[in-house]
DNA sequence: CCCTACTCCTGAGTGC
DNA sequence: TGCACTCAGGAGTAGG
């Protein structure tokens, strides 16, 4: 279940797999996801794709007519097989190429995505979302900019996509952590020093972990199958009344934002 | 603007 | 085994 790293992971297994490949088939096999599958992507058979990249946790998958969007959601996976592959439970959504492979988007909880994007028309979720956590223009002075206004939980605030996008439950929880910062803490009360540190934290956990092939948890898995490496680098998140790896004191899980929120409460103030 | 609670779903795990 | 219940990595949206 995929945060940024998960989706830089997917977008970089799909490509080589997807882009320049003709399409014989599109077969939506139930459209009910986040929002209604748009029937018009059947227009997109006998159309070649150009490129994919990752915005925030959404895949961009480019055409001469227009983009598709793809997210995830909680529960959902991306994967390359033949075409005679049989269906799995939960796949939904299917892009059959030219060359016998097939894309396939599973997903129980259906809480993904997949939308399209007419050529020269905006999107306002995309166009809502704040800077790429990896990109320069975040920074520690662009965020205690950013935080000046809000009074609320620092987790909740960097989980908010208008001040960065890609950090989800996990990483909030362990770049808070290699911070310093209680998760707790108002957002207008962290010193720009201290943006610095956790701008530079979150830019860290995340590379590690795209650098790892993402989180496994529980059933996240690369587009080829294998499983992802970072879950043993979790400081934290899902150690509750485990001896944090500083100075073993229990770590603490509260809830915040209706999300499962772990922390030391000794090494973050 | 910001903040909180609610919402969409299925499946895994737990306790009885 | 079965049933009821809780919880899960996202994030848009309504209403204060």
């Amino acid at each position: 279940m995929p945060e940024l790293p998960e989706v830089e992971t997917t977008t970089r297994g799909l490509s080589p797999h997807i882009c320049g490949q003709k399409i014989l088939q599109v077969n939506i096999y139930q459209p009910q996801l986040r929002w209604p599958v748009p029937e018009v992507l059947q227009q997109l058979e006998g159309q070649v794709s150009h490129d994919i990249e990752r915005r925030a946790k959404y895949m961009l998958w480019r055409f001469a007519k227009g983009t598709v969007v793809m997210h995830l959601g909680m529960s959902g996976a991306m994967r390359v097989v033949d075409a005679d592959t049989p269906l799995r439970k939960h796949d939904h959504f299917e892009v059959v190429f030219d060359n016998g492979k097939a894309l396939r988007l599973n997903d129980p909880r259906r809480f993904g995505a997949i939308l399209w994007q007419p050529k020269g028309q905006s999107l306002e979720i995309i166009d809502s979302l704040g800077p790429e956590p990896l990109s320069e223009e975040f920074n520690g002075k662009y965020l205690h900019q950013k935080l000046s206004k809000r009074k609320g939980a620092i987790k909740n605030a960097i989980m908010t996509n208008a001040v960065v996008v890609g950090v989800g439950n996990i990483y909030a929880s362990e770049s808070l952590f290699l911070s310093g910062i209680h998760p707790k803490r108002a957002a207008n009360r962290i010193s720009l020093k201290r943006c610095r540190l956790l701008a530079f934290n979150i830019k860290e956990v995340l590379a590690k972990a795209i650098k790892q092939g993402g989180t496994t948890l529980k059933d996240f898995t690369q587009t080829d199958g294998s499983p992802g490496y970072f879950s043993q680098e979790l400081n934290v998140y899902g150690r509750e009344g485990q001896a944090c790896n500083k100075c073993q004191t229990p770590i603490k899980n509260i809830v915040l934002g209706q999300r499962s929120s772990f922390y030391c409460p000794r090494c973050q103030r």
